[in-house]
DNA sequence: ATCTCTGGCGTCGGTT
DNA sequence: AACCGACGCCAG
């Protein structure tokens, strides 16, 4: 796909672009530019070529204003924020659209220590590689409680980790400075002389986006969309930051930086918390650089969110550097799973979910559906007789056959090369087949399958879509393994335990209670 | 030929 | 039945 600029020889290729955001779904590049852009779907494959020769110029013209409009609307969409990417870290746009975020940093960087007049490290060779894969180190702090909970409040860090580089002088010149010899942090100290090249790099990026930010306001609708996708390409840009220390690869790698950054943002993250629960806060959930909390004792809403401001105030007071703590939202109602598994609901009744099966990608239709109604039935009606409503009523219509194909297909990509898999799964299984039937599986493929009828193994029974009749569907391996797993763990979040759900059964399944 | 990092859940298919 | 490694995908 080719962008051509007829006045000078400006030639872009579109594909990384795009490639980068397929990855992120089950889609084809079509699928996408029509959800995205509402162009028709017209493929050159089989099934238009007879039409092909029969009417030559015809499908040809289709096709190729088709590919423009398809190349037109893309660069529409992701070109600016890559001129942008393309201006803070001076490469050109050819070279930016198919950078990883990692590279993008190192050439950052690299022009950073040039006008420092600092020599750049080479990069490691595959021995020094090989060391610094296998050195680990501790990350960020997460803990849940199960639950429900009303009337929640969400604290986070405005950029912990970037502001943690920038408060701490953190990077590989400064640590472990031989001119000083100050507080040690993990058995480090770092320069108290000289700024860094990485906290001087992301200080001039988070300069840059404030200044940006404040210019938003000021400007033309259409200038203001211009310099949003700046603002976001700076945020992203001094978010890699800190991946990037510990990155095998890179030319300025420091375990030991990204390990004393880790170990700052679990210490502000728990001593936050401690202060917000002295304040009268019970803290519910913590990941990272964020945290959930209600009220020890009940209060009105708007006396909470009062509570929360002046606890914001009262920590950024005693927050060193440029750390921040910034009152995010209220949330009249949330359930709480397990770590990294949550669901909660605003004033305006919009649910956010994160981690649920809901989100997942390797989930059926039908299992995620089901569990995003229970999960509105609860935090929305707080009602759950109907939760259980609606998981009965959805299991009858499986028994009866009334459900559509696409609702049951499970789409797993494939990481790697088929023969350096050492365990067997459906999407392994089947891709195995196919590979033996002639047909291409190329790394990086989402292979969507249905589990069928029969005695064998659940990987012997995943069958191509369009192989499935729908008759032979195994329901049950549908209603035991893919709809009731997910909602029982967010009916026993709210209180509903799997045996109160299996009534006094002892050997009545589930799947028959929901059925009566 | 790689693809910024760690923490974490849950499935599948094995083993004991 | 309990446990474990490989795997995929998500949160932050």
């Amino acid at each position: 796909m080719v962008i051509n600029h007829t006045s000078q020889e400006v030639h872009i290729d579109l594909y990384p672009i795009a490639r980068r955001l397929l990855k992120l779904t089950k889609y084809s590049l079509e699928d996408v530019v029509y959800a995205l852009f509402g162009i028709e779907k017209l493929k050159i494959g089989h099934e238009n070529i007879r039409l092909f020769w029969e009417d030559k110029d015809k499908i040809l013209i289709e096709y190729s204003l088709q590919d423009a409009k398809y190349t037109y609307k893309l660069g529409e969409y992701f070109l600016p924020l890559e001129v942008m990417f393309s201006r803070i870290v001076n490469q050109n746009i050819f070279s930016i659209t198919r950078m990883t975020s990692g590279q993008m940093v190192e050439y950052l960087l690299m022009k950073m220590a040039y006008k420092e007049n600092m020599i750049v490290p080479n990069k490691p060779d595959e021995e020094e590689y090989k060391r610094r894969v296998n050195e680990s180190y501790e990350g960020g702090y997460v803990k849940a409680e199960k639950g429900m909970f009303n009337d929640i409040v969400y604290f986070d860090f405005r950029s912990l980790y970037p502001s943690i580089i920038i408060t701490y002088n953190i990077s590989p010149d400064t640590i472990d400075c031989d001119c000083c010899n100050g507080e040690k942090i993990l058995n480090h100290h770092f320069c108290k002389k000289r700024e860094g090249l990485i906290p001087k790099t992301l200080k001039g990026l988070i300069k840059r986006r404030i200044e940006v930010k404040k210019r938003m306001n000021e400007v033309s609708d259409e200038e203001k969309k211009l310099l949003d996708y700046e603002q976001q390409s700076l945020k992203i840009l001094a978010n890699s930051h800190y991946g990037y220390l510990a990155y095998p690869r890179a030319r300025f790698y420091s375990k030991e930086c990204a390990e004393v950054v880790t170990y700052l943002g679990r210490k502000y993250i728990l001593m936050t918390v401690e202060e917000a629960e002295k304040f009268g806060f019970k803290v519910v959930y913590i990941d990272t650089d964020g945290f959930y909390a209600i009220y020890k004792e009940k209060i009105e809403k708007n006396e909470l969110i009062e509570k929360a401001k002046e606890f914001i105030k009262y920590i950024n007071e005693r927050l060193p550097g440029n750390m921040e703590l910034e009152f995010e939202g209220y949330y009249k109602r949330g359930i709480f799973i397990t770590k990294k598994k949550y669901a909660l609901v605003d004033d305006n009744n919009r649910i956010i979910i994160k981690g649920l099966e809901f989100v997942r990608r390797d989930w059926a239709n039908i299992a995620k559906t089901t569990q995003k109604k229970v999960l509105e039935a609860l935090l929305i009606e707080g009602d759950i007789e109907k939760a259980k409503n609606i998981i009965k009523e959805i299991i009858k219509e499986l028994r009866e056959g009334k459900i559509k194909k696409e609702d049951l297909i499970i789409y797993t990509q494939i990481t790697k090369d088929i023969k350096e898999y050492k365990t067997t799964a459906p999407h392994i299984e089947l891709a195995k087949r196919l590979i033996r039937e002639g047909k291409k599986v190329n790394v990086g493929d989402v292979i969507g399958y249905i589990i069928v009828k029969g005695a064998k193994s659940i990987s012997e029974r995943a069958k191509l879509p369009e192989e499935v009749d729908i008759k032979d569907v195994d329901i049950n391996y549908y209603i035991d393994n893919q709809i009731l797993p997910p909602i029982l763990r967010v009916m026993e979040a709210v209180g509903v335990s799997k045996n109160e759900l299996k009534k006094d059964g002892k050997q009545i399944t589930l799947d028959s209670f929901f059925k009566t």
